[in-house]
DNA sequence: ATTTATACTGACTGATTAGTCAATTGATTT
DNA sequence: AAATCAATTGACTAATCAGTCAGTATAAAT
């Protein structure tokens, strides 16, 4: 067993899902585009959706690792929450197919690990701060859970946007659709 | 042709779809449980991916008719979008099925319908009406499709909350998500 | 009653695909 | 050099599924 060979694995395959779809890409072609047999494919991978899930796992670690080392502590918490923002949507520039699945994969029938798997959860250690810091408005005190959605669905919401709308002034980009976010949360 | 007969394959198809997935449902299943033979799905339509299509139409349709009916015009901007955002939502509260569809369908690899025909978008008239009538802060200017898109990823993520966390007082909840937005819009 | 037109049926086909396994290759040990 | 173990291969299988079509039922027209 090899650690590139896995990798490789992994890499062809979150693509071609990306461009064809879970369903439009055969474990086949997974296969030769790694330079790879179809039998070595499924020594690494018990299954397709296996292969599918690991994916997902891998891309969840590897962006949390990545989150921590871009985040900065600040001393108030408009700035700590502007610069989890900032990670978040840097990322999601940086590694645009990595990204890409995760949405595929949270909007597919797969996404059983998603709902349940909370441990993996990136944004998980993120989320007690941003409840607890969030100037406390009615709607954070009464839908806590919906106000941690929100967030989320706004970050991606401005990195699907900053992807297929390339712009010059990222930064600016960035930091105006945080005002956006934040002036719904704060008094 | 019966009408009948088209609608209970476009209503079952739609629900299968929901439950299992595209992928997950096979023709014969649709064919089954819409007390039809697979032959004479195939009559009313082509193919599965033209059903997929014409499903995602016919919802369109729908969903813009009744918008128009619910929808009540007041006297300032905050109270006339706020009755849009009430008219929409409420309309994905009642008709669950239809806006779990909507979902799938615009998160897979069918929604070139959904990126090009854009004549269908139901929110296409009520966004230019938006972008004017929202006060012009830096984001809406430099980035009025952003905020048309934020706007409209608030309106699912308010929905999908209600849909899956029912709550007592919802329109209280509509009420409160609304400013959330609504607060990032305005000065 | 007979013909014509239309709607419907479901067994069947051809194509595709996830996953297997017997055989082969390559590396490591004795 | 022989033997042992591990990794790799790809032709093959069993199953599934979209879509077809020859034939049947039903209704309408003459």
């Amino acid at each position: 067993m090899s650690f590139q060979k896995r990798q490789a694995i992994l890499d062809t395959a979150m693509k071609l899902f990306n461009a064809y779809g879970f369903h439009g890409t055969p474990t086949s072609k997974i296969a030769k585009k790694s330079k790879v047999s179809v039998g070595t494919l499924f020594n690494y991978f018990k299954t397709k959706e296996d292969l599918i899930e690991a994916i997902y796992i891998h891309i969840k670690l590897h962006s949390k690792a990545t989150f921590l080392e871009l985040l900065e502590e600040k001393n108030n918490i408009h700035d700590t929450l502007q610069s989890m923002w900032h990670a978040i949507i840097q990322w999601g520039i940086e590694n645009p197919e990595e990204f890409k699945y995760l949405e595929l994969f949270c909007h597919s029938p797969y996404q059983r690990t998603y709902r349940t798997e909370k441990s993996l959860e990136v944004y998980k250690q993120f989320q007690n701060e941003i409840i607890r810091a969030v100037v406390p408005s009615t709607i954070c005190d009464r839908y806590p859970e919906y106000v941690l959605n929100y967030i989320e669905n706004s970050l991606h919401a401005a990195t699907r946007y900053l992807l297929y709308n390339p712009i010059e002034n990222q930064d600016e980009f960035i930091d105006r659709a945080f005002d956006l976010c934040w002036k719904g949360l704060a008094h």
